[in-house]
DNA sequence: ATACCGACCTGTCAGC
DNA sequence: TGCTGACAGGTCGGTA
């Protein structure tokens, strides 16, 4: 489900709800491949941390956590949403529902609940960690940015999906970029000119900035923290459009399998 | 080092 | 009404 504008909005609406709130107690379900640190130690984290700040880093939402009367940030709440996870800010009488896995029980009788059917979602804590070591596609520069796929043989899209070079773009928001671009997502990364790799930075912030600013795209599962839909699905110009015309050229949509993928393109507007 | 592929899960939908 | 197969926002580890 979530890439990065989805686990912006997700990040944002949380912290509008919830940042500043004390977790008094949680609940923690029992499939174990939920857990990346031990339950035990997320369950000691959480309880009776106070929740400092909420952002965003890639795929994955950070929560800061206070302890005691320093207020000092010494661990944050880590939550990787994989592909159907949910954080939703509910009331304590709302009924639970199937494939929650954790409940953190707040101050002001409110709860956070981690859903998530697939279970691909991730949770853990971690000792604080100021410094991100990989590149968000709002922040890095066109210089850096182009210097990532310099020599790579890999398909520009799978270079796109790789979290190691770029941390937030999924698989809706490749498919739209090169769109944009004009760019075909075979094409070897390596071989953009300067020109086109321009083209594909200014597109790829354009998507998504315009993303976030519609909250997303929800398609099957995907709401914000308070259950809200977004409504970038209205805006996809190839993605899942598979034998619809281009809305540029006319031409029928294609669908092929990239990086292991589903990727849609329009054959006579991308090169 | 780089690139590719199956595995990890549940749910939904189309076709028979 | 089942049943089967394809597909779904992601990442990881093994292999070549």
């Amino acid at each position: 489900m979530p890439e990065l504008p989805e686990v912006e909005t997700i990040a944002r609406s949380l912290a509008a709800r919830v940042a500043g709130d004390t977790v008094v107690s949680v609940w923690l379900g029992s499939k174990p491949q939920t857990w990346k640190s031990p339950p035990a130690e997320i369950a000691r984290a959480l309880t009776g941390a106070r929740l400092a700040a909420i952002r965003r880093e890639g795929k994955q939402i950070v929560i800061d956590l206070a302890h005691g009367r320093s207020r000092k940030i010494r661990q944050q709440w880590i939550v990787h949403l994989g592909m159907t996870g949910q954080l939703l800010v509910a009331r304590p009488e709302s009924e639970i529902e199937k494939h929650t896995h954790l409940i953190a029980h707040l101050g002001s009788g409110r709860e956070i609940r981690f859903v998530d059917p697939r279970r691909f979602g991730r949770v853990s804590v971690r000792e604080f960690a100021a410094h991100e070591r990989h590149y968000e596609p709002l922040q890095v520069d066109l210089d850096t940015f182009a210097a990532l796929f310099r020599k790579r043989k890999l398909p520009i899209k799978a270079a796109l999906l790789n979290q190691k070079l770029l941390r937030g773009i999924g698989n809706i928001y490749a498919d739209e970029a090169l769109f944009r671009a004009g760019i075909r997502p075979r094409r070897r990364a390596g071989t953009l000119t300067r020109a086109e790799l321009q083209g594909l930075y200014a597109a790829m912030r354009k998507v998504l900035k315009e993303a976030i600013a519609a909250g997303g795209t929800s398609i099957s599962d995907y709401v914000d923290a308070e259950g809200s839909e977004g409504s970038f699905q209205l805006k996809l110009r190839v993605y899942q459009r598979t034998g619809e015309p281009c809305m540029v050229c006319r031409s029928p949509i294609k669908r092929i399998i990239v990086g292991g993928r589903s990727t849609h393109y329009c054959p006579q507007c991308q090169r």
